[in-house]
DNA sequence: AAGACGAAAGTGGTTGA
DNA sequence: TCAACAACTTTCGTCTT
């Protein structure tokens, strides 16, 4: 390979054709790598939906497992090698010396954007590996990241808080029941009410970027709640009868999903005669007693009307 | 005394003029 | 930009177990 790779050219010149369901986006990277022959096809791609999505259910099993954490004080952790071993194939030198020449994470893009997209990356990284995310969790919250950056919605924020708002955006797609709480307690951010902070960057995240998220299901909150409290399988199951019933009649609009979960493990607890009070519940769904309470009043008054036969 | 209940006032976010 | 609005929280007093 005589010739030198000027940075930003494509590095595929005189590499075989990389065959399309080998193109792979890598949103650490920042760039569109051909699995095959590992050679960097373009850089400075935000993202691209269509290829992330592509990965087949083996691969998506195969990236679910957090792996080793990496080092946050090193701004370049090895990209070269960590490219190698996802994608299994050795890359030709001057692929790395590419990637190094990149400045890792930020190909195509420079200066203070680079450093504020490096740090926001290994906040992510830290985030979920404290979380025990899947890492194509983690990589849904680098891609969203990347792209509020590029669109300059990161500027004047925190960074930390920004990159805790995309890793909530990325459980919220992938439908981990996480809520702002559970991030909050892992990430320091500038203001004193993190939760808000994050809350407010999400909500900025969904409507600039027009993320599609989906609605919660009360039902992914309800085994965390009950094993928070120790509660057995057929409690659970019971709370799942009622949530179902809930639904039905439409108790769920417009409320907290969190809040209707805990009513029915409340609920459920009782009638299996395990005594928890209102409080206990509350405190491990991340609601107050009094919603407890409303949801479980609206509960009843739907189970009494229905009488016995809710078998629950 | 602790838990459940309910009323009232306050908060932050959404919606629509 | 402002006001109305819905859901939730905070606080607190009163029953019930």
């Amino acid at each position: 390979m005589p010739e030198k790779n000027e940075k930003g050219k494509k590095a595929g010149e005189g590499l075989p054709p990389c065959p399309p369901e080998e193109i792979v986006y890598d949103p650490w990277l920042g760039v569109k790598i051909c699995r095959k022959y590992g050679y960097i096809i373009e850089e400075g791609v935000i993202s691209d939906d269509a290829e992330w999505r592509a990965y087949t259910p083996e691969e998506k099993q195969r990236r679910s497992r957090v792996g080793t954490p990496l080092s946050v004080s090193s701004p370049n952790y090895g990209a070269d090698s960590m490219l190698a071993r996802r994608y299994g194939t050795r890359l030709p030198q001057k692929v790395t010396r590419l990637i190094r020449g990149s400045g890792f994470a930020s190909a195509g893009v420079t200066g203070n954007m680079d450093r504020n997209i490096n740090q926001a990356l290994s906040k992510i990284k830290e985030i979920a590996a404290s979380l025990g995310l899947p890492d194509y969790v983690a990589e849904e919250a680098a891609r969203i990241y990347r792209e509020a950056a590029a669109r300059g919605l990161t500027r004047g924020r925190s960074i930390n808080a920004m990159a805790a708002a995309a890793v909530f955006a990325a459980c919220r797609i992938h439908n981990l029941p996480y809520t702002l709480e559970d991030i909050a307690k892992v990430v320091d951010t500038r203001e004193a009410d993190p939760k808000r902070e994050i809350g407010r960057n999400f909500r900025l995240l969904v409507r600039d970027l027009d993320l599609k998220i989906p609605v919660i299901k009360p039902e992914l909150y309800v085994s965390r709640i009950a094993s928070a409290l120790g509660l057995p399988e057929d409690v659970q199951a019971a709370a799942m009868r009622i949530i179902e019933i809930a639904k039905k009649y439409g108790l769920t609009a417009g409320k907290d999903p969190g809040g209707l979960a805990a009513a029915a493990v409340y609920m459920a607890a009782q009638k299996k005669g395990y005594k928890k009070t209102q409080k206990e519940v509350a405190s491990v769904s991340g609601v107050t007693e009094v919603t407890v309470r409303n949801r479980y009043k609206e509960l009843m008054k739907i189970l009494k009307t229905l009488g016995a036969e809710a078998g629950v």
